[in-house]
DNA sequence: CTGATTTTGTGTACGCCGTACACAATAGAA
DNA sequence: TTCTATTGTGTACGGCGTACACAAAATCAG
């Protein structure tokens, strides 16, 4: 927990006050959760404020503590969402994948789809892909329901499941199977990175695009 | 900017109060900066708290604003800081590279030095890298002399000049050279981020280092 | 050397944040 | 219906970044 600093309103303008007429407000958990996705997905993790997350539920700041602990734990729901969405967005990309591939090409289309939808996730939607990898407060390799996409997979399934099938298909050895998603996240969490923060950002999204496919093709060969 | 949580103020046993004598401070500026590099140190770029850092340094927190317009151009100087240990690692790296290596091995010994010290001042030094590598606000790819290390190389010129050597040395072909410093980096800086911030964080140094040296062996193939 | 000027640290103040604690309004159970 | 557990309110505190007016001391002009 660090102080960070003080600030207009992320967004005094928009969402003034749904204006409440029960005492009760309904469903303020997922009001609050709502609040704080659309924060993160407007300014990444650093803009989920606790304050502005009730005011947009209309809503006292303390009657956020009657659904999350702390800001860190409305931190944490928020991150899972995001989570979910990369899944989403992994899902989306094996989608377009054409049926009629078999074996060791529709195991290396299988493995690029989800590098290029974490890829793209990324750029898309900024703010909550910062929100999704930031440091979580304590190891969470927990494949909670909340971070799924529409399989039930989790991105790290996913990506695993990607793995397995490169396998199968004989374009990956079994002795290097073990740990290789560390390498695929990585070199794409990586290039991910620098492209939204890092001396690539701004790039036109062509120019990112070919990147992110020849880092895929790195990874394909040298995996 | 945005908010962030408040505090017990980082460290408040240590350092109490230098207790100045005379009005003036003498260097508050570098005294400012070195608090803000030990806050980093400690605690990575939220722990950077400007008042805390003039607390460290004996003075009044609006002194601050005689050397830096803000918190945000504090960040910046401690970041430059920290990107100079960074090449400061990479540096020490390179120096262990056997001197009788030639060609070829000498070029590839390289590269991996570069990326050795990247992974191993990531894990060592894991505040000071997640402040050299935040999200800087405006695009500075410029290589100032305060994120250089000995050589006056900056990380990324180091990472170029490596690759610059492969070429020379025929381990690369010059057609896949430009770019190149953005997969190399992208996929160590990935690994390392999984590492000390994500699922693979905690792991025994020795395999974290057998896992760096893995992904540079994929990094070396498929580049 | 002396007085004016510039630099650098101080004092006070504001609004924002996360959050603790006591209290009020309501919904659901007995 | 009354009792009780839940959920939202009011008030308050301390910490933060920072604006503004002021004071002390170093620097410079004469």
């Amino acid at each position: 927990m660090r102080p960070r600093e003080h600030l207009v309103p992320p967004d005094p303008i928009v969402v003034p006050a749904p204006a409440r007429s029960t005492y009760r407000h309904g469903d303020l958990y997922r009001a609050l959760l709502d609040a704080g996705i659309e924060l993160a997905r407007a300014g990444g993790p650093d803009a989920v404020v606790l304050r502005e997350a009730t005011r947009r539920a209309g809503v006292v700041p303390n009657a956020a503590y009657r659904h999350f602990a702390s800001r860190q734990e409305l931190l944490q729901a928020v991150r899972a969402a995001a989570v979910s969405a990369v899944a989403v967005a992994m899902e989306a990309e094996l989608d377009k994948v054409p049926r009629r591939l078999k074996g060791a090409a529709a195991a290396r289309a299988a493995l690029r789809a989800v590098g290029t939808g974490y890829m793209r996730f990324a750029l898309a939607e900024t703010g909550l892909f910062r929100m999704a990898f930031v440091a979580p407060e304590k190891i969470d390799i927990t494949h909670e329901k909340a971070k799924t996409g529409n399989t039930g997979l989790d991105p790290f399934q996913l990506l695993g499941a990607a793995l397995d099938q490169m396998v199968e298909a004989a374009v990956l050895t079994p002795e290097r199977r073990p740990g290789a998603e560390f390498l695929a996240w990585g070199a794409v969490h990586g290039l991910a990175m620098l492209t939204i923060d890092g001396p690539l950002r701004g790039i036109p999204a062509v120019q990112a695009e070919a990147m992110g496919q020849r880092l895929l093709d790195m990874v394909e060969k040298g995996i």
